[in-house]
Formats: C-alpha cells, structure tokens, sequence
DNA sequence: CGTCCTATTGATGCCACTCAAAAACCGTGG
DNA sequence: CCACGGTTTTTGAGTGGCATCAATAGGACG
C-alpha cells in the first residue's frame, strides 16, 4: 500500500526490512476523498498524519479576497502533513485536487518511532527538510522566476517527482490539474497561464493538454527553467 | 551563550534541566564572521550546523542573471542551517548580512542525541518544520500579497521574532539590513521598496530608518499585511 | 573631503492583470 | 446518441503595478 512511499524514500537512504515493516505497520486505516475537499484545515489539533497513496493533494494558504497560494503540491508517495506531527496543528490548509486516497498515520505510532527507532526517526525527519526545500525553491520562483521559466521549473520538478515513484511514461506524466490550479501554485492568473502554456507549446519545449504532460524537449525546458535537481535531494546517503 | 536560542525553545516547549545541558555541550567552538560573506555554500557536503548568537543572517538562492532570492532571514538563536543534519547538504547558500557571531555544532554531536534523546530530537526536528512555516508564508507574500502588503508583514514576522529573543524595545527594533537586502527578501526591486516605504511612513504605519524599526500602528500594520503569527507557532506545548 | 555605499526621486516601459466573451470539453440525463 | 449546463480553455483589448533607466542627494568612513 505504502509502496510509493518506500520508494521515495529508497531513492534517498536504505530501508531496512525492520523499518519497513515499521513503515506499514504505520497506517492505521485507508481513505478516499473526493475532488476539491480540504482534508485538513489550518489551526485545527491534529493527532494523525496523511500518506498520500493515489491523487494529487496541494498544500495552500489564502487571503481574505480569496485568492490562493498553493505552497506545494503533492504526488502519491507523499507523506502530506508530516510536519504537523512535530507542530501539532498546521499554519494552511491541505486540499485533494482530484478523488484521492489516502492512509492514516496517528500521530502515538509516529512518537513510538522517535522513542525507539533513531534512524526511521532521522528518514522521517529528513522528509519534512525536503518539503522545504521545495519551497525554498518555490519561494524562488514566485520572488524572481519570469512566468514561463516558473511553468517550465514546476513541469521539471513534478517530471522528477513523478519518476522516483514510478510514474512517467519517457518525458511523459500525467498531471490532473487545471490551468486554474497551476495558477495558483504559480502567482499567476489562469488567464496568463493558458497563453504562456501556448508559448512553451510553440517553442516545441512542452506541452500540457488533457491533463497530460509531455515534454519534448527536456534539456530546453530545464535551461528555460534553470531546473536543477539538487533541491530534491535525489541521491542515496546514509540520514 | 545559546541563552536566546534556548528562550526560542522555551516559547514552543519544556526544555529540562538536563536537555539544556545538552545542547549547551553542542557548541564545539564559535566563530565572527564579516559582513558579506557565504558562511554555507550551497552544494558541499556539511557535517557542522550553525546556530547564529549575534547579527543577522540569511538564506538565498540566485539565477544566472544574479538576481538573488532570500528565501528567510536569521534572528540570533536560529539554528540556521540545522536542517543540513537530516540533508547532509543544502540546495541554498547561507550568508551573514551584518557582521555574526555564531556556535559550530557537529553533525555527530546531532547525531547522538537522536540516538538517545527523543523528545529533544523532536525539538530540533520542530524548529526545521518551524523554518518550513516561514517559507511557506513568504510564498503567500511573494506570490499573491502586494508590494505594501509583503513589507509590512516582513517587519511583523520580524517583530515577533526579535520579541521571542528579547531583542525589541515596545514596538520598535534594530533591523540592519538595507533596503537592496529588503527587496531581495520580498521578490521587488531596491526602488520600489524605497516608494512603498515612503508610503508606509506616510500612512502612520511603520517608519524604517537608520536601521531601525518603529512600528507606530501595529494594528494597522497586521491588517494591511493580513498578518497573523500563527504560523510562528509561538505556544508552549509537548512536542 | 573625496569615495563608496545607500537612499531618494523622476520618466518611461513592459509583464502580467483585468474585463469581456467565445469556443471547447465533459459529465449527465433524457 | 444527442441536448444541455457547467467547467475549462482560449483569445482580444485595455490597464496598471512594478521594473528599468537615469540621476541626484545623503551618510559613513578613511
């Protein structure tokens, strides 16, 4: 069930058999939730944590005039809301973007970790580290990115992402998202997003229709982008 | 010497008698820096973290152009790139905007107290996701809040900041960094900081001059930043 | 008292936003 | 299988916030 998960994290350290048991014996029981539901809201008391298992989850933040910042999207593997086992409630929101499912993690199983099992301990806490880093680099693109190298970085970054859990076909991935959506990850409008969008299509770069992504030309969009990996920290180290 | 980073530990949790002991033992030396210089550089393998005692620094990324995002400042008492313990190594460069002074603490020492020590190894592990929570409001600021709106919740979030260490007098501080430091936190231009703060000043708001900090209407500074410290998690609890 | 850095102001331009509307797509039910 | 309403995508025209370019003023320091 949690197979993504070993594998996202197998891409960074080794996995015992042990923590592995460990890891499943973790999900206390499975969810679906439909599109569009916040599946945990900001300021809330929280005692479980969520594993992303199928979907595509966002974390955002909004304004009082409603307009929205996505501050990270989520793919399958993902352990979504792991840091509010460490900060007991959390500052934003975390949505299903389309139907998913989910696993739950009560926060006890995850202290009993901490108490006992250091290393398991130091994998969870590294995963949280990457979550920021994501958003140092998100942080990045909203603050200097022009709006087609800030597409081209997130098409990048979800092509990566999707790859460590098995789920690209070459340059290709699925991504069920709207203009919309990704406007709202991006600081832009979904209007200035569907012209870039045709931009990065005509340049024979990358092309996203029918909520499928296709890259044509991976080295061109990653210098557009100026997408460096090294963020994600896709190398296997003893944490 | 850690005495603020311990009161920035104290505001979220208890810290025993002996946990302070502990981290007290961390500090294998310290050292000044200048003004200027790259204390961590993004890319090399760590195996030291930092913990900033006196000045100011801060995190940043740059393009190939040289524009440069600061994706957070430091305050003394952060555990600047305490997150490099679960990385091994950062996707971003750590600088000392003012001259530092700063504690080294090795990885190993780290190490050792998640072998042994859980609830402080939850402690540290919740000052990174504390990190995470300010990234994750500079990418509202950066991606949906106006140029007026992304000042003046920087000088809020610093305001808190600065008071949980004791280093505010009421509503005023010292904040030593330029306006061309300021713009680069907040994703603007050096000039167009300079207007807005012109009328910030003008609107009775907050006054930032000779390196300091004079907030006249906090109120009406929060709300035009939409400001709330929620997300600086400032509650005591079990961690 | 000159030099460098920082702050300030003015003029102009552009990237992305807003407003408006049509076209395409999609699930649903008759 | 097609009509239908809602969502999403697409395009056009006009606007504005922040950037760029340019230049002066102020402050810190040797």
């Amino acid at each position: 069930m949690i197979e993504k998960l070993l594998l996202k994290l197998r891409a960074r350290d080794d996995v015992s058999a042990e923590e592995e048991d460990i890891l499943r014996g973790l999900v206390a029981d499975t969810k679906e939730v439909a599109a569009d539901v916040t599946v945990v809201r900001a300021q809330v008391d929280l005692s479980v944590s969520n594993i992303l298992l199928a979907g595509l989850m966002c974390r955002y933040k909004d304004l009082y005039n409603g307009e929205r910042q996505i501050t990270e999207l989520h793919v399958p593997g993902d352990f979504v809301d792991l840091h509010s086992f460490p900060l007991k409630r959390l500052d934003h929101n975390v949505m299903a973007l389309v139907p998913c499912k989910i696993a739950l993690v009560p926060h006890d199983r995850l202290h009993a970790i901490t108490e006992t099992h250091p290393h398991l301990t130091r994998l969870l806490w590294f995963m949280t580290t990457l979550d920021a880093a994501i958003h140092r680099e998100w942080e990045l693109s909203l603050g200097r990115r022009t709006s087609s190298a800030r597409i081209a970085h997130v098409l990048c970054e979800l092509h990566t992402r999707f790859q460590i859990v098995g789920m690209t076909q070459g340059y290709s991935y699925r991504l069920p998202l709207t203009q919309f959506d990704l406007a709202e990850c991006l600081g832009l409008t979904a209007i200035h997003v569907n012209r870039t969008l045709r931009e990065l299509r005509m340049s024979r770069l990358v092309t996203f229709r029918n909520k499928t992504v296709v890259i044509e030309n991976f080295a061109g969009l990653a210098k557009l982008a100026e997408y460096d990996s090294d963020y994600l920290y896709v190398d296997k180290r003893p944490r």
